[in-house]
DNA sequence: TTCCAGGGGTAGA
DNA sequence: TCTACCCATGGA
């Protein structure tokens, strides 16, 4: 722990998780890791984040692989942290990296079919997610209805606009509720968010008005229908973008249907049928019971 | 100019 | 439950 030449503090944790995996592997299985604030450094293999902290201030941290089932985190701050901050910061990479999640029944079920064994053998599943869910709500409304190139252009005009600047790394944290629901819906729209600016700033007042907690979702207590109907609830989530959030809260028995999606599985399954409805692409799903999103995600859809 | 993109909300049947 | 329509925005 000290401070670095430019008076920054800087200080090293190693964490471990329960199962083994590829840090480089994880990070590229979906492209969450090129959403703002989120910072893939290819060539070190580092995954970094910055983040708004309870006391105040910003920080960041910075993991790259140790071992099979250990990573070594370096936090990173304009001032010594306080206990609080750092454990926010510490838990936001256990949340993110899904240190404490098994998927040892994915790659069972992975083993009884071959375009999935490459999952279970590589031993995929794990899909990054950001360490606090409101980002992660905030980051699935901006997939709505867009290309990818204008999400990550969205995500990083809210970041650039209303997100904190992070000393140590002069990245800009993802914005706090409070700090869009300030900025008002015109304000957002102006920033190109569309007509996602209406429903963003309805979810932020949601948010500061304390009506929602969305880390209430996170717990295990809650049956999958139940958060699901919580989301859906929410203003601008419908039933793809509540697939993604259910998977990223590690509930994999919904899919998210997208145009992505729809042609993926059209092609790989339908033999490129074009009437292929969404209730058939459920039904071929039926099969893989709780881990459906998966299933998609890291079938072998080139064989 | 028109169409569509990793959809959602609403009205009407 | 299903369908039709509108919602901004930018690139092809």
């Amino acid at each position: 722990m000290l401070y670095s030449k430019h008076m920054h503090w800087s200080e090293v944790h190693v964490l471990e998780g329960t199962e083994p995996f590829a840090l480089k592997e994880f990070v590229n299985a979906h492209g969450w890791r090129s959403l703002a604030p989120f910072h893939w450094d290819a060539g070190d293999s580092c995954l970094s984040h910055v983040r708004a902290l309870p006391g105040g201030g910003s920080g960041a941290w910075h993991v790259t692989q140790a071992a099979p089932t250990e990573w070594r985190v370096t936090l990173q701050a304009a001032a010594p942290l306080c206990d609080s901050d750092r454990e926010v910061l510490l838990e936001g990479v256990r949340w993110a990296l899904r240190l404490d999640e098994s998927f040892a029944g994915f790659h069972a079920l992975c083993r009884d079919h071959a375009p999935l064994r490459r999952a279970a053998v590589q031993g995929q599943g794990r899909l990054l997610r950001s360490p606090d869910l409101w980002e992660d709500l905030v980051k699935t409304l901006c997939t709505t209805c867009t290309t990818w190139a204008r999400t990550q252009s969205m995500v990083r005009a809210l970041c650039d606009r209303w997100g904190e600047l992070e000393l140590a790394t002069e990245r800009r944290t993802f914005p706090t509720p409070v700090a869009l629901a300030a900025a008002g819906p015109h304000e957002l729209r102006a920033a190109g968010l569309g007509y996602r600016a209406d429903t963003l700033y309805r979810l932020a007042e949601r948010l500061v008005s304390g009506e929602l907690d969305p880390n209430t979702l996170r717990s295990s207590d809650i049956s999958t229908d139940a958060v699901r109907r919580a989301l859906i609830a929410l203003p601008g989530i419908g039933p793809y973008a509540a697939g993604n959030l259910l998977m990223l809260l590690g509930r994999y028995d919904h899919l998210a249907i997208d145009s992505w999606l729809r042609r993926v599985v059209r092609e790989g399954w339908f033999s490129d049928r074009t009437d292929l409805t969404d209730a058939e692409i459920e039904r071929a799903f039926q099969p893989f019971g709780s881990w459906k999103a998966l299933v998609y995600w890291f079938w072998d859809w080139s064989r």
